[in-house]
DNA sequence: TGTATTTACTTGTATATACAAGCTAGGATT
DNA sequence: AATCCTAGCTTGTATATACAAGTAAATACA
């Protein structure tokens, strides 16, 4: 058998989801209508739909139905959780400074992470992230324009770019890097940091069905920033 | 029905394998076994190793049968890697040096990190990991001695703590935490850095079936360190 | 002796069937 | 009109069966 059966209806799922035809939440057909349409039994019908569902695609309750799911909403996705929830989370005032939203031309490196040509237009924005007033995240970004036309007409101070990014370009993946740094002068000063603090930087690259959405430095100062939880390679 | 018959065949596969009963890569009982000894077909006890390989519990080949997979090989266990090996596999030299192993008195922290009490016995060793003879890491480890008796009698620069902990007392959870820092004067020499110098700081605390195993503090130079990959939360 | 081949086991795929259990909507009863 | 409850859908569990395909050891053959 060149390939099993179950396996070409998982696939047929999955592109309807990934062409967007059936979108987060909707209801997919049941194993009954899955088997007359690929001329099966039920139970190897069944056997699709629930493999999707271990993988997290799909949804399914006794009763109702199976749906597709929420892309990556819980998982690698909110790795690094938006700061913001994190804030007010533990109940604090969170507020937020927008020092840059503006249009650049790529340099190599950004060019690169974002998959686009040396000098090519980007968007650009820096935020600085606020718990009770003192900075807490130093957020400079880089957006596809490409994939995000809309971008210079937000208004962040309402909605944190992660927020904005994860509605119009539903994020698939992301990458992150660690490091331990010197903030330059002109970080320290927006962080309201000493020279020798040492900062926590985060470089994430995500990425949606389309490509290389925004490339993020997201530079903490190591007094007030910690990062917890279970790290996965 | 109470609990499904699948379920029960899980737990009980689950059970042999925690107490140690069926060790790593052994054979496990082939579908019509499992079928015969409870006394279902054979899709029933199917259905509980399936999902189980699922699960990385088990392995399965076909032909061969199906055997008890590595605890936690390659999923969050091994999520910040054993540095040795890292430096191996770039293909550079790599060389410890032991600068502590002995017994001590745990404060407050570490017993409470340990699940001991203040002022009980702990292990406690100190080694810098280095490649091409630069200090990349300062591994310093409190061990339980209730679950490692014989950690004093090993000698790490043959076997990292990681490895050995690793074989003594299987691991099957790890929590991270992870911050910048300046790291105190005493390391600061021990890794040959200037006091300018902002340190990656990883916290770790590993579980196996029995307890806490260790709590790490591992310190990396900015200038030399980087962490990559996903990370989940 | 050395090489095929068979045999017996394993897991993998697929089907037909049965009943259990959760949910919803519409119809019968009060 | 409000309530119950049944009919008809859904997914969940379980079985019996059949054949495909991979592995290894025993067997037959040259």
């Amino acid at each position: 058998m060149a390939t099993p059966k179950f396996a070409e209806i998982k696939q047929y799922i999955l592109a309807r989801i990934e062409s967007g035809e059936w979108e987060e939440h909707s209801r997919v057909p049941s194993e009954n209508q899955m088997a007359e349409l690929f001329e099966c039994s039920r139970m190897t019908a069944r056997r699709a739909l629930t493999e999707l569902t271990d993988d997290g695609v799909l949804e399914r309750s006794q009763g109702l139905g199976t749906f597709v799911a929420e892309l990556k909403s819980q998982s690698s996705m909110m790795a690094i959780r938006n700061i913001a929830d994190e804030i007010k989370d533990r109940g604090h005032g969170y507020s937020v400074k927008q020092l840059e939203l503006t249009q650049t031309e790529a340099t190599a490196p950004i060019a690169i992470a974002l998959g686009l040509e040396t000098g090519s237009p980007v968007f650009y924005s820096v935020l600085v992230h606020c718990e009770q007033g003192v900075p807490l995240q130093l957020e400079e970004r880089f957006v596809n324009p490409k994939l995000v036309p809309d971008y210079l007409q937000q208004d962040f101070t309402l909605q944190t770019p992660h927020e904005y990014l994860s509605q119009v370009a539903p994020l698939t993946e992301a990458r992150h890097t660690l490091e331990a740094v010197v903030a330059n002068e002109h970080n320290q000063k927006h962080l309201e940091i000493e020279a020798s603090e040492p900062c926590l930087q985060i470089i994430r690259r995500t990425w949606s069905r389309k490509g290389v959405v925004s490339y993020a430095r997201l530079i903490h100062p190591g007094s007030r920033f910690r990062l917890g939880g279970h790290l996965t390679f």
